[in-house]
DNA sequence: TCTGGGGTCCTAGGACCC
DNA sequence: TCTGGGGTCCTAGGACCC
């Protein structure tokens, strides 16, 4: 069988450990820059605010105190507490994202399935549902219905009558629609549909997911966390640039922390990528455009990857604009690497060696590259942060007695 | 006034081959 | 009044996820 282990209302959670007084009130949590409403608590929810809806349009249907700017080095180091409680119990697991995990077991679990959701509340207070199904989707789904309940266990067909469609994993806003206009509104209907349709509307990777539904087993558990096959740094700004230079250095810090990205995993890249656009809401006068080129060997070599998604930034840079995004991404990415020609071994280790060191230093003491500005900072709305209460010694709660 | 960031996989269509 | 058949590889773009 297979289980979904699913923190509820993630952040907002993260927040109310903290802060016990928003227990019980709406709450929620923004994306950078304030700009977007990325966690709701179930009160919030209610008020109607809807996920990814911008917080200009719901303002003011909650209490400015209840909501929180994104404080994912809080959050992350949440996830690894229960990531780690939840290894401990279970050999098989496979960490799907920042709150879920996916893991596998034989039947004998079934019984103390809600055990391990109040060990996990009592160890983190991070509240959870627990899915369990035949397959990875149907544990999905359960996890859904577990919202409600805890733990769900889906072993009948019946319940997939009254289930909306959109709530199958794999199945978004396009095929909902696609779906619902053709008479399939729940996941029974799509259950039931004849393969081929399947697969000639939607696509292989649909059809897998019926499958699943059926119970036939697609999507293995991923046991082991895979180098990227992509890397991206992008940010949206409050205040548009315009001016050549400032996306220049954007664009040299972005470059910068894609190759501290690549290092980490120990990888190179073939690719650097680099996209600018202005307003998306702005249709008139809206520009958008990307750069690609390809590196003269993969390389992770910071003062590299500035040069060319520099080159790249002259190619499509259009004076005139307001640019709004930049993102700096890399592709091609491999773990071996062709090594130049013209270029000396020697002159190779030296700039691996540079690189090591300047990784070691910016743990401690963050340095940056002149290509960047003289104070390179993003510049962004994060009005309402919360603490660092978990990893940073002078963020630490505070009580007075 | 104000609209996130970071990924994966699949497919259609073009280029090219014999 | 007329231009084959069958294949591979690559890429841009679209779908999805959290």
């Amino acid at each position: 069988m297979f289980a979904l282990i699913d923190c509820n209302n993630f952040f907002v959670s993260c927040e109310r450990i903290f802060q016990p007084v928003l227990d019980s009130k709406p709450v929620i949590v923004l994306s950078n820059n304030d700009g977007c409403v990325v966690s709701r608590s179930n009160e919030a929810k209610r008020l109607g605010i809807k996920m990814g809806q911008p917080y200009f349009e719901c303002k003011d249907l909650i209490n400015k105190t209840y909501v929180f700017s994104s404080n994912f080095e809080l959050y992350g180091d949440i996830s690894g507490r229960i990531m780690s409680i939840i290894k401990k119990i279970f050999t098989d697991i496979e960490i799907y994202s920042i709150d879920e995990a996916f893991v596998y077991f034989k039947d004998k679990h079934k019984l103390c399935l809600r055990d391990i959701r109040t060990y996990i509340k009592k160890c983190t207070s991070i509240p959870v549902s627990i899915g369990v199904g035949q397959t990875k989707t149907l544990a999905k789904l359960a996890s859904f219905l577990a919202k409600k309940t805890g733990v769900y266990i889906m072993d009948q067909n019946d319940i997939l009558k009254s289930i909306d469609v959109s709530e199958v994993w794999g199945i978004g806003n396009n095929y909902t629609k696609f779906l619902k206009d053709r008479g399939k509104t729940t996941v029974y209907d799509l259950k039931i549909s004849s393969d081929s349709w399947i697969k000639r509307n939607m696509g292989v990777g649909v059809l897998k997911t019926v499958y699943e539904l059926r119970g036939v087993p697609c999507f293995a558990l991923n046991k082991n966390i895979e180098p990227k096959k992509g890397i991206l740094t992008s940010r949206s700004f409050k205040k548009p640039i315009t001016e050549k230079i400032e996306l220049e250095e954007k664009v040299s810090m972005f470059a910068t922390r894609v190759g501290e990205k690549l290092r980490s995993q120990g990888s190179k890249a073939s690719f650097i990528n680099v996209y600018i656009r202005t307003n998306r809401f702005n249709k008139e006068s809206y520009y958008s455009n990307v750069a690609k080129i390809e590196l003269p060997i993969q390389t992770d070599y910071t003062p590299e990857l500035i040069k060319y998604a520099k080159k790249g930034l002259s190619q499509i840079y259009r004076a005139g604009y307001s640019y709004k995004k930049i993102a700096v991404f890399v592709t091609g990415i491999t773990n071996s690497m062709q090594m130049n020609i013209f270029e000396s071994v020697r002159a190779y280790n030296k700039k691996t060696q540079l690189m090591k060191t300047v990784d070691k230093i910016n743990k401690k003491y963050p340095i940056f590259y002149a290509a960047s500005g003289i104070q390179p900072k993003l510049f962004m709305d994060k009005l309402n942060r919360s603490k660092r209460y978990t990893t940073r010694w002078d963020e630490l709660k505070c009580i007075k007695i």
